[in-house]
DNA sequence: CGCCGCTTGTGAAATTCTTCACAAGATAGG
DNA sequence: CCTATCTTGTGAAGAATTTCACAAGCGGCG
């Protein structure tokens, strides 16, 4: 199997939530064109990253929305669930507790963790805030694949080694440092520091 | 002046974070390995990188950590202080709020915006939270540069209509949709749900 | 049935990004 | 002052990604 680059999955994760848009609409077939337009790529990108997978349209119609979604799920990986673990309860964990999409993309938040004594044993829709110390074993008896950790930049990889211990597979870090995990592990960082400073260059210059 | 990728950019952006953290540790000097080793990149990328934009080290010492902060600083523009307006305040917004991180990296929040009028005239840290209508007005008076978009999908593109017009030049977007803006104005989106499925991916493919 | 308009899938070309590799500057020590 | 050791800056090579361009499949219509 070839090697399948970042920014392709990415744009298969755009094409995904294109064709849900296109599926609430209505629409039977969607072509290249139009996924492309709507994502802001090229017709040639699209048909270039779905043939690394496989040829899943008819040429003169395009591609049928229902086969491609499932199709982009599989893909994706998309087609169970996923047991995830969130750490840290403060304001963004709850946020990103909150986001109920998650539920309907398929990620399960299944725990939920916070260092802080107060915290601990606060119900959360459900869920008991559990202490860091106990992410080993919790993570163990609920057989958690990914984690989304939201806890400050100092305590991250300290965080992040007991999730590894524990078993976890996948993180998506949200402090801002650059965490150490062995390979294996799948590691996605948000920055929105560095997303700001992006920005900053783009308005400078010119 | 030649185009610079936008990888380069979020690698600066990173060498940034690491020279302050080297700064910290009381580092005067540092070398391009040390700079690759602690972000996760190579030597040769690191001098690349910064080639784009002059040369900035001694051969046989490295960089001087002081002088690259602020040579990178300048680059991304970061000298002065950015006027920045959030949009949305939900629990998102509210979580983007309070970090106080971005204040000290230069980003200063001026104005808050909510659609809700129950939210509308409470106060946030001193500012009151004004409605959508009043983006036009208000971002002018400020003399904003920068939004933060964090409300629902269904709403954002209203939302960043408003903004454009009223002069806003870079748009860093929550909501998970594809945003039309004019070109010469910058955009960022950060996605969540896209980075949990590129973590679908890469734990569904070994 | 045969032609026409549309759209896919894909080699090949073009472009962009990363890595290599080495001359040359800088320092320290004898 | 000379040598040994580092480390930069950068053309050139190599790798990866994107774009081009076109043969070929498909459906509709006369």
């Amino acid at each position: 199997m070839k090697k399948i680059s970042e920014s392709a999955v990415r744009r298969l994760s755009l094409y995904l939530r294109l064709l849900q848009e296109a599926d609430a609409a209505g629409a039977e077939t969607i072509s290249s064109g139009e996924l492309a337009e709507r994502g802001g790529t090229t017709s040639a990108q699209v048909r270039k990253d779905l043939s690394l997978f496989g040829s899943f349209g008819k040429r003169g119609l395009g591609y049928s929305v229902q086969e491609l979604l499932s199709r982009i799920r599989s893909i994706l990986g998309l087609q169970s669930r996923w047991r995830v673990a969130l750490v840290g309860a403060g304001k963004l964990g709850s946020a990103l507790f909150s986001y109920r999409d998650f539920e309907a993309r398929g990620f399960n938040i299944r725990a939920v963790f916070d260092s802080d004594p107060r915290k601990v044993g606060t119900q959360w829709g459900g869920l008991g805030i559990r202490a860091d110390e106990e992410i080993d074993s919790v993570v163990r008896a609920e057989e958690i694949d990914i984690a989304i950790v939201a806890v400050p930049a100092d305590a991250a990889q300290q965080v992040v080694d007991r999730l590894v211990k524990a078993g976890v597979r996948g993180i998506l870090n949200f402090a801002p440092v650059r965490l150490k995990v062995p390979r294996g592990v799948a590691l996605k960082n948000v920055d929105v520091t560095l997303e700001l400073e992006g920005l900053s260059f783009a308005l400078n210059t010119r």
